[in-house]
DNA sequence: AAGGTTCGTCTACATTTGTCAACAATAATT
DNA sequence: AATTATTGTTGACAAATGTAGACGAACCTT
């Protein structure tokens, strides 16, 4: 079965990060160490990995009589994919402020803004001058855009 | 009771776009707006309004015998709020990469680029060298930082 | 006034998700 | 060998979500 890479939940999340983190983890680790960060019991957390392993995320070696757990989806394809599936459900005229938003947030490492300055530089070159709401079908018309479109 | 920013489902989303878009609407064009770009029955539509009104993102007026509908919280407020959620998700280490990949998909206005330069170029002052993976508990090490930690 | 239309509310039902307990198989200990 | 611990599998159940039919009140048409 193809990997349901847009169908982790937050639980799930949770699981997968120590996952990627460490490679190859037997249950028993990924209890230990999920317990440190969460309250959740020994069934839930095996719960979580069997719901993993059945949507394809993770896959099994078999280490002696336990499993050893590793993704099968790398972990900048998944975030990338969720976050791209969230941006989506955004209005498309407003997803700069909100990404401006973030930034500000975000702690970035030196390394990370000076990649994304180079990638805002390139894209500087042809971008367009406004990007439409899309929020309305096609016929429709944003009232926000058209006021824009008058300026 | 306070709306509850964080929990709106996808298709609740397609919802509340249409009425920050539109201000103040009646569950009719909800319903007709809503109705070409989704496959959905009007019903599921009032249920969905009506759980949007429950949540207490949708207030209602009444319009002679309708209601019509209007957003409680902004646009803009509800997209930083789940955007920023949804990043917490992410490895700390790897957001920076993930943001450069976002970008990259991402059609911007040559207005929201200029602010991300802003933002840029001011966190530069200030940004460390490196920000550490924060997927395992405290206590443990993620393999990776190590590995950066000796560059 | 009678019948159709509009619109909000209720009910319904299959899935998914968060949370677990119980159980069975297997391995480790005494 | 008997007991205990480890680990994967099942079953459970409430809450949230996607999806939609049915019903009743209010309104408009004739």
């Amino acid at each position: 079965m193809t990997p349901k890479i847009d169908d982790i939940s937050p639980a799930e999340w949770e699981v997968m990060r120590i996952v990627w983190t460490k490679g190859e983890v037997s249950s028993h680790d990924l209890i230990s160490l999920l317990q440190q960060k969460r309250d959740w019991s020994d069934s839930t957390i095996k719960t979580l990995i069997g719901r993993l392993v059945k949507k394809a995320l993770l896959q099994t070696t078999k280490d002696g009589r336990r499993f050893l757990y590793s993704a099968t989806v790398a972990e900048g394809i998944a975030m990338d994919s969720n976050v791209q599936a969230m941006f989506a459900n955004l209005c498309a005229m407003k997803r700069g402020q909100t990404l401006v938003n973030l930034i500000k947030e975000l702690p970035l490492a030196q390394a990370d803004i000076t990649a994304l300055q180079a990638v805002l530089a390139d894209k500087a070159k042809t971008a367009p001058e406004m990007v439409p709401c899309d929020c309305l079908p096609d016929e429709t018309q944003c009232e926000t855009c058209e006021v824009n479109d008058h300026e």
